[in-house]
DNA sequence: TTGAAAGCGCTAACAG
DNA sequence: CTGTTAGCGCTTTCAA
């Protein structure tokens, strides 16, 4: 059997009580006892359990964390980071694939709330605010990545995606391109909603007319980005901001497929500079989302709420950077 | 305050012991008293706490997985289709991202035994045996991926690696080239090393005579692809196999910056086929890893470990296929 | 500086 | 079919 605070407690001729005190450091407990129970704790190799100590009134030291999909490149370097973060301050990270499906969201809060973990981030697009209204009601500490929804009184931190968009649409602008052709993943989320408002402002703001033409939806996939971009290419844009790296590929593929050299003929930016912008050929322009700030960030706001320390709830907001690589240049027509 | 069975219990007119056997569906209960709990309950908004029960002696439900690095897509991937399985059995997934770091290892299996986890997947290069050995000893159900270490009473789940590396060579070797050349991850690790015994099995069927020079070490990363490309390139090979789809891709990069259309003057295959292997241009041809039956099967074995249901411990040898896309072509010379 | 004892919320005999 | 009761391993007053 596991040996527990009792066995210690015997075998060094004192009280659990005592056991307990130094492993938590709480109290004044003379060197001689607490070396004496450090020893034999070590000899029997005894590990305190969180469990019981979880039932006797303190944290679980385990995190949720709510996200669409770590194939996502975008989602598993957030995880990466939230993950190394909370294991720098001591907690565990649950991960939880909800494929944006609302059922599976609220059955993971569900499970989430029965394992008592001690906070909930959540980097997923809950329609449904009242899971997440529930949860902030049963005070459990919440904090959302990379979503708008300032009507919860809920912390958040986020990119600037109107900046960014507005970043994406000046470096373009600066090359020549007049003619800019828009692929968002959904105009209900609200970060792609930005990302287009941002690129538009900055358009307007150079005096390039609007096109409806040139905007195209999809969903978040490199497929979708591909067919959205073979029905944008039919208006001849000279350049393409994909809200998303995942649907730049789409686009480089599409403008490959279409015969157009990139950038020569075609530039194209994405958004969030996954590893992904690394990789493609050319490598990729896009808007860095600074993806390891806002684990970080999060990681800190949810542990400082579950330590109390934290009464103001606040919006994080980072601002995106203009990564340049290979597949924007100066339009050449 | 939360409300415990306790508050159910009361309201209900029942005991405690009745409101845990509705909750577990043990033990034979009224339909009359079952739906009575069930209403309080849902009115009451109760929700079991798993902490109570598992320290009362049931599992935690909770399952912890030991990988190097989210951002690398093959344990991206991974980790996604052994939470998805782990989701359907009921268990969370507890990530651990350990950069190979043998401190990191041993920091982690010693936090999941703290929280009692139900077992431990082990998909990183514990060198050291001895934590794992510890582990097993301790009667903690592990399950290994992707790694030979068959001298633990532990279950393994694995590709072939072998023949990895065989299809490898022989779809190049079809093609008509001779000289290969071969990029390996790393000799210590099992997994690269049976990659090119394979490859260099195929070979020598073929009769191409060997050469030591074709052969390059390099870690796991694009960047180390890249460099390593790099130098076989002077030994002027028609083709590279590379022991996974990233250092394929820094195999990719190198040619072009040597001047070298793919896959007319280079073929190129890769080990993996993660999601980036989709991405490249062209699209890379490369030995898939079955993972998603990869980790339902992992789950799987130690699940059914935890229920006590298998006593023989077993190694599960997946087969690799090869995928063919644009990065290789006949020999042209 | 240390210990006794009462929980934390749930489970599992066992008894009725 | 339902209830009583003794834990599970640890924390935390409160006394000593």
């Amino acid at each position: 059997m596991k040996p527990t605070i009792y066995d210690i407690a015997k075998l060094a001729g004192v009280s659990t009580a005592t056991v307990s005190k130094v492993f938590n450091r709480t109290g004044n407990i003379s060197e001689a006892t607490r070396s004496k129970v450090l020893r034999i704790s070590r000899e029997l190799k005894y590990q305190p359990s969180m469990v019981a100590s979880a039932l006797a009134g303190k944290n679980t030291y385990s995190l949720g964390l709510l996200i669409p999909d770590l194939v996502n490149p975008f989602f598993a370097e957030l995880a990466r980071h939230v993950e190394d973060r909370a294991h720098a301050l001591g907690y565990n990270l649950i991960i939880c694939n909800t494929d944006n499906d609302i059922n599976k969201e609220i059955q993971y809060i569900q499970l989430l709330r029965q394992k008592s973990v001690d906070g909930i981030i959540v980097a997923t697009g809950v329609r449904d605010d009242d899971a997440l209204k529930e949860l902030i009601h049963q005070q459990v500490p919440v904090v959302l990545v990379a979503r708008e929804m300032s009507m919860l009184a809920v912390s958040t931190v986020l990119t600037d995606d109107f900046v960014g968009g507005y970043n994406a649409a000046s470096h373009l602008l600066e090359l020549g391109h007049r003619r800019i052709g828009l692929v968002a993943e959904s105009m209900t989320v609200s970060s792609s909603k930005e990302r287009v408002r941002g690129c538009r402002y900055a358009l307007e703001e150079a005096g390039v007319p609007y096109d409806d033409k040139l905007l195209a939806v999809s969903d978040f996939s490199v497929a979708g980005g591909k067919e959205a971009a073979a029905g944008l290419l039919r208006e001849e844009p000279t350049a393409i901001f994909a809200c998303n790296d995942l649907l730049a590929i789409g686009v480089m593929q599409a403008a490959k497929e279409a015969g157009l050299a990139i950038p020569s003929e075609l530039s194209v930016i994405g958004f969030d500079n996954t590893i992904l912008a690394t990789i493609t050929d050319p490598p990729m322009t896009t808007i860095a989302q600074p993806i390891r700030a806002i684990g970080h960030q999060v990681v800190d706001l949810i542990t400082r709420e579950i330590n109390g320390e934290q009464v103001v709830k606040q919006r994080v907001v980072l601002l995106p950077e203009l990564i340049r690589r290979g597949s924007t240049a100066a339009r050449s027509e």
